[in-house]
DNA sequence: CGATCTTGTTTCAAATAATGAAACTTGATC
DNA sequence: GATCAAGTTTCATTATTTGAAACAAGATCG
């Protein structure tokens, strides 16, 4: 596999369908997909007929409604024993989090996001997909700046090109500009922080997961305002670090697919 | 959709090779895949091509080996949102778990075999893809045959038909018969029991969790000879049937999608 | 050092599958 | 019982997939 070809074919059609389905909350109607949808009826239709045969969907002949198939949770367990951090990770988290007693987010990056595959917090130590499975930005995360600071020109350039600047706090980054300044920065210094740039009265400090150099991950520990000030973050570095070279360790030894 | 054809069609054939790459534990080499395809090689090369470009699969170029790709992850989290049991589930089992302190898991059907999406234990409230999305049999496990016991006929000899019947212990069910004379017990009861059959030493109450009269999920309560004998069991009948009860009215409000 | 093997990648005419406008079916609503 | 909306099927046209074979790029060997 020399240069990934724009090359969609049948096969990215369907999935296309698939995502129209996967946007929804519930189960849907056919005509529901179908206002959504770039494709003529007919087709839409042989869509969802085969993700259906193939499991991908599943559909309700009493209600009529198409939703997400089982046969991609399978898929996804399998994803999750080859390709995650998650499960190479969860007894350094579960020190980690024994250490500092703060709410524990374990990240990847995902076509430009942040991908969060494990967490621990005071109230439940490990949230299903309710939590894991999630995507975020990640130019106003601590583990999303902690990502980008070690990716390579040509690949956050590619990322942040179709990023959207939503001003979620007053502290969030405006644009690309001061974005890269910081990162220089984070990567400086090593770590990264959250300083209430995604929510107001959250803060996290992160570090980045590297193997040979590039970024694989981000681990980050999160508070509130209420609870700590910024100072109180450096606290933490030295169980981070920690935590973070045991994972990047046990990456090694996986032969951890690099991005 | 009225009768579901064979139609595999290119995406059907594109996602059996996606399972060859999933039947894996680790990332693969192409050679490695190609030894257990059946398609010849520049096809399977194509459609690894294909499943890399739409983010089912990931590629590392520098140790060049293909795994399980994230965007399974997020297609899988939709899946959760929407047609599993788990997530109108989770307070009916906080609860459940409180009253009876004893390991929970939440079982849904999926071609032909056990998948289970949710479990309580005391080791750990809620585990992650390392338990959800796992697969076990269904005839030998108590929310296997609770479900099983609900099935028509025809669905349940289409289960049956590719089961092979593997002697775990020595109180495994040998053969479709015998199964399904306990089957109908179960149907007449209201209960099923896996009294060692899966695992020595492993005993647990389950109950199907039924839509319209048809089971869409089934709920257990497991613990170990050591602590209790098959009469304990029966203690947990009431909290286990008002959960079960509680779930199917949450799934009704869900027009959750049966089988 | 060149020969040989292994692994991965590309080509191209033939074979096959996807396309979508339109017609049709079904069932609900007035 | 006429009208409308939602879902399903048809079929000639069009575009994609197919796979044997050739090719490229390393490794390994004599």
């Amino acid at each position: 596999m020399n240069i990934a070809r724009d090359n969609d074919g049948t096969v990215g059609k369907a999935l296309s369908a698939l995502e129209l389905v996967a946007a929804f909350e519930r189960p849907v109607r056919f005509s529901e997909v179908l206002e959504h949808s770039p494709y003529p009826k007919a087709t839409l239709y042989r869509f969802l007929q085969t993700l259906t045969n193939q499991g991908l969907l599943q559909y309700d002949p009493d209600q009529g409604v198409y939703s997400m198939g089982m046969r991609l949770v399978r898929l996804a367990h399998a994803a999750w024993r080859q390709s995650s951090l998650a499960p190479i990770s969860r007894d350094v988290l579960d020190i980690l989090y024994a250490q500092v007693g703060q709410t524990i987010h374990l990240a990847q990056m995902d076509a430009g996001q942040v991908l969060y595959v494990e967490k621990r917090t005071a109230i439940r130590p490990v949230e299903m997909f309710s939590q894991a499975g999630k995507v975020g930005p990640a130019y106003c995360t601590g583990v999303g700046k902690a990502m980008l600071a070690y990716l390579d020109d040509v690949t956050l350039e590619a990322a942040l090109q179709k990023q959207a600047f939503y001003q979620h706090t007053q502290f969030t980054h405006a644009d690309a500009e001061s974005l890269k300044t910081e990162l220089s920065q984070i990567q400086a210094e090593g770590f990264s922080y959250d300083r209430e740039e995604h929510e107001t009265g959250i803060i996290c400090i992160a570090k980045a997961i590297l193997l040979k150099g590039r970024p694989i991950g981000a681990l980050s520990i999160t508070t509130t305002t209420a609870r700590h000030s910024f100072d109180d973050l450096n606290e933490w570095k030295q169980p981070l670090t920690q935590a973070v070279e045991q994972i990047a360790q046990a990456a090694k030894d996986w032969q951890f697919p690099t991005l």
